[in-house]
DNA sequence: AACCGCGACAACCGCTCCTCG
DNA sequence: TCGAGGAGCGGTTGTCGCGGT
């Protein structure tokens, strides 16, 4: 049982890479390509595995690579990237240009998975520890109805990730003569998702389709479908038409104009949206879902207006304040700061809503990430 | 100065998935 | 259709540097 080895051991080198050998894998890798990286060590002179010079390079070599301390939005598009998809460490690596699948998960172990637990927050689960307040309400629902969703962006990440690795290496392959390795769409999720020729790669489509479907329920008045959306994705869903089946009644995000103007200056779209939640006070049937979940603003022309400043905004207070030890805030009553934490309140509702607020910030990104052009 | 503990990060290992004959 | 081999992913370990004692 088990595989042979990829590469004869004996006489391999191991441990950390000398500046000669990564000139050598350079070298070589500029002028021919990596090709078969089974073949590559022979072919370089190293005396290395070809797992540990793919390593090598993807990690470290590669001119694309950005070194250096993470941004806080970086953090954050790790931290809510991490929430809908787990540890898929290169689906995550897709959204944040020039950093690594490795580098992203060392980051994620040695800091942000200890700053969440400092918060309170299960870096696994992303929930508030105690977690069984809050199926009080029902957000553990709507924590399920994510997953589902997660589901789905898993299953388009996965094929956007092809997308990427392609038209890197078609790039990649201009410049340093890299060839024949550009992956084509194989897995269920590319068919599911087939690339759209002639249009920028659209993060996140089917959370976009799902959120059209969901307003416009909401705006209509007709929210009662039938579809169950925890079911599996046999949910009628459709990108181009944007047919979703779904859901009952629940809960619903609900974004309301406020007056504030927008002083992050980190995007300066739309940031004068402000986000609250409204629990539904009663539930159609047992079948878990949401209906009027309104991730993002629709106007009459069906535009979509998404708040992203305030998000980084309080997301990056939130991070800042509870980098320390036991740095609390207050939470005001118009919601600009209803992320951080509140001393004064009782443990139910202070989770509570730090959790609503925690998935609310989790779609917030999602939907930002459909109006920002691919990263690549 | 020496030792120890800890954090950060690079690298390895084993498994799974994908491709191709 | 199946199996072998290659590539990639995620978990884990090893190594190094730094601060404290």
């Amino acid at each position: 049982m088990g595989r042979a080895p990829c590469c004869d051991k004996v006489g391999l080198k191991k441990g950390p890479w000398t500046p000669e050998e990564d000139q050598k894998l350079l070298a070589y890798i500029e002028e021919n390509g990596h090709g078969s990286w089974r073949a590559l060590p022979t072919k370089a002179g190293l005396q290395r595995c070809g797992k540990s010079c793919r390593l090598r390079w993807t990690n470290y070599l590669r001119p694309d690579i950005k070194r250096g301390k993470f941004t806080v939005q970086e953090e954050q598009t790790i931290i809510q990237l991490h929430a809908l998809l787990g540890n898929r460490w290169s689906a995550i690596a897709t959204h944040l240009p020039k950093r690594t699948d490795n580098e992203i998960k060392n980051y994620w172990n040695t800091h942000l998975k200890k700053r969440l637990a400092k918060m309170g927050i299960d870096p696994v689960s992303h929930k508030p520890k105690n977690a069984t307040l809050l199926s009080i309400d029902g957000q553990s629902k709507s924590v399920a109805n994510l997953s589902h969703m997660a589901q789905w962006e898993s299953a388009r990440l996965e094929a956007e990730a092809r997308l990427v690795k392609q038209s890197r290496l078609q790039c990649t392959s201009q410049n340093t003569k890299q060839v024949g390795l550009a992956d084509q769409p194989s897995t269920v999720s590319d068919k599911l998702f087939p690339p759209v020729s002639g249009a920028p790669t659209s993060c996140l489509d089917i959370l976009k389709a799902l959120n059209r479907v969901w307003s416009n329920k909401a705006g209509n008045g007709n929210g009662n479908g039938n579809g169950d959306l925890e079911s599996s994705p046999t949910s009628t869903l459709s990108t181009t038409g944007g047919v979703v089946e779904s859901s009952t009644n629940m809960f619903e995000f609900v974004s309301g104009k406020s007056s504030r103007s927008c002083d992050d200056g980190t995007t300066g779209e739309g940031c004068d949206e402000e986000w609250e939640f409204k629990a539904k006070d009663h539930m159609v049937n047992s079948t878990a879902g949401f209906n009027g979940i309104n991730m993002s603003s629709i106007d009459n022309n069906n535009n979509e207006h998404i708040s992203r400043g305030n998000f980084l905004e309080n997301f990056t207070d939130l991070l800042l304040s509870n980098s320390g030890t036991s740095n609390h805030r207050n939470v005001q009553a118009d919601g600009e700061s209803n992320i951080g934490l509140a001393p004064s309140r009782d443990n139910n509702s202070y989770y509570e809503e730090n959790n609503k607020n925690y998935w609310n910030n989790i779609l917030n990104l999602v939907n930002s990430s459909l109006q920002d052009p691919p990263l690549f």
